[in-house]
DNA sequence: TTGCAGGTTGCAACCGATTGCACTTTGGGG
DNA sequence: CCCCAAAGTGCAATCGGTTGCAACCTGCAA
């Protein structure tokens, strides 16, 4: 059906290599040949399958997005950004939805099937293990979102999750909320875990600061009301940090609905910044997450490993901030 | 880096045909053969090269996945059912993002040298022609989403515009609202078209409604707000229906905003009953867009095409039912 | 014992491209 | 005018598979 190099060849009365040449960056081909194969070319409609050249080449232009958290509306940026960044650089994304899929064999032997070129890892709750485990089979691979280490094996793309977690306790603090507790995300999500640990840090080194936590079962706006909910039905803290803005809507709804009004009854911080928390109907105070710098570094990243094979792994680290709305009460002085 | 074929045959020292017959359906292997060259392959971790066979086959099990719409939270849902649909039939998803280009041409390129297997348009707002052209290069297309034409050139699944539109317009009227408008999508979307044809057709047949339209941007929760915004700050209506879901949420924040209750003030409808139209703080009332079904059957009209290629195309059409929650006044008998 | 059908196997060509190598052409310098 | 380097070209092998064909084996009926 597709018309092929060969049919082109005949018609322009050239060689196939010519064909091929004309359409191989740095190739030899006289202005001459290159005009008739373009001519051809251009009077069948053809160009050259990636696929078929891929196997001399090596190179498919094929790179993996492998994701377990399509609910999540982040995500909507995360794929708008990662699917434009990558074909601006002429490569393709293979999606790959992981949803209760963990094994990292299965979603291996899949984009081995596929020889991609590289594999983007997107997600925050995933294990370092998960990405390396494409490292060990020769499959080069970043983990963007991923946990934080000084010296990773795979390169990693993200934030310092827990210095995240200490900029919303300190937050709190500044904003003179004592009984603080953070509705934190699924507890085996490194994110969680990482988030957890500063927030934890800062408040424990407060002595007048009083500090918990709860888990909620998932990243999700259910999840938040439900675990918030539950809290509500406790002795509520002043305020909370929520794992992420997706929770922490899920949170602003549970109160609503008990009837506490926030920032007066309650303060609640969230974490990514994403679209809808700027919405006017939800204006979330929030930690931003800067997911386009992320992303744009992680398809740098790969870029780098396809271009040098030696490239050694690291981790890049974007920082967090403040974003001030309306769920937070001002801080004291102001 | 890859295991090949060759490797494999060597180890179980068979030919290389042995190997590959193991691997495809229906191929005459005996037991014994298929033994040893599974024990080799385990051993060497190989598994079969899908670009490498769809040289032969004509088959690379890939799709294309084309969508214009990656800011609205309803594609967080459309994405994760096509790659897991796509995923369970072992077809993969290859993500081709349109935002701002509009050009069938480029994209129809990119995928052809790719081979994909088929391409599936997931837009309500590209017109007919875009999935028209890929179908013209031979190259095999399913359009969901799509305006509904009763003959269509091009396999087209979704729901009936004009009879959502309809819809909106009939339950507005029996709640008794009298001054209706519909605060439409953009204007060169065929969704926003067909609903509105449906919903002034509606209001056209009753004497004393009063029905008017004006158009949003965008879908999206800033053009939503913009536009209510405007119109609040003219007359407004008694109630308004939204060209879908987010621009609701955006119209409701305008309300909001400007002090207006709803539905005390006036009544909001929405279209598509995406995930966020349930959450407890935004409970719209809106029509649901059969989105699971129309995912579900595009997938199924992809397989029919690749197994039959006499297979002519059909449009295949959803109803759509009203999702009553909380931004419409209840029915006046109840 | 022979003949033959049916199942199994390997050879070799092929899918659509790339690329090392050898050959031809060209043009410039001596 | 001759020689040689550089540029352009085509042949043929190759990438990792598939598949038509012919050869082979087995077992069973005649």
């Amino acid at each position: 059906m597709a018309v092929t190099l060969k049919e082109v060849a005949e018609l322009a009365g050239v060689s196939r290599s010519a064909v091929s040449r004309t359409y191989t960056e740095g190739a030899s081909v006289s202005p001459e040949t290159r005009a008739k194969v373009q001519v051809a070319a251009a009077r069948l409609g053809y160009s050259p399958n990636v696929l078929a050249s891929s196997l001399t080449t090596g190179r498919t232009k094929l790179v993996g997005l492998v994701s377990n958290n399509f609910h999540n509306p982040i995500f909507l940026s995360v794929f708008d950004l990662f699917t434009r960044g990558l074909q601006e650089r002429g490569l393709r994304p293979l999606l790959v939805n992981l949803t209760d899929e963990t094994d990292a064999a299965k979603s291996l032997r899949l984009l081995q099937q596929y020889s991609v070129d590289a594999v983007i890892v997107a997600s925050s709750t995933l294990p370092a293990s998960f990405a390396q485990s494409f490292q060990k089979a020769g499959v080069r691979v970043v983990h963007s979102f991923g946990r934080h280490v000084p010296k990773p094996d795979v390169p990693i793309v993200g934030i310092d999750n827990e210095a995240a977690g200490r900029l919303a306790a300190e937050t709190l603090v500044a904003r003179g909320y004592r009984r603080i507790w953070m509705l934190a995300g699924p507890e085996n999500a490194t994110s969680t875990q990482d988030r957890l640990a500063g927030f934890m840090q800062v408040a424990s080194s407060h002595a007048d600061v009083d500090a918990g936590h709860s888990f909620a079962s998932a990243y999700s706006f259910d999840a938040g009301r439900a675990e918030m909910s539950r809290l509500l039905d406790g002795t509520p803290a002043e305020a909370y940090f929520c794992g992420d803005d997706v929770l922490s809507i899920g949170a602003l709804s549970a109160a609503q609905t008990k009837g506490l009004s926030v920032p007066g009854d309650l303060g609640v911080i969230g974490l990514n910044d994403m679209e809808m928390a700027g919405w006017a109907n939800i204006n979330l105070t929030t930690i931003r997450n800067p997911i386009c710098d992320i992303v744009g570094t992680s398809i740098e990243l790969v870029e780098k490993m396809l271009s040098d094979e030696t490239a050694r792994p690291e981790a890049r680290l974007f920082p967090c901030e403040l974003v001030e709305r309306g769920t937070l009460r001002p801080p004291k002085g102001g």
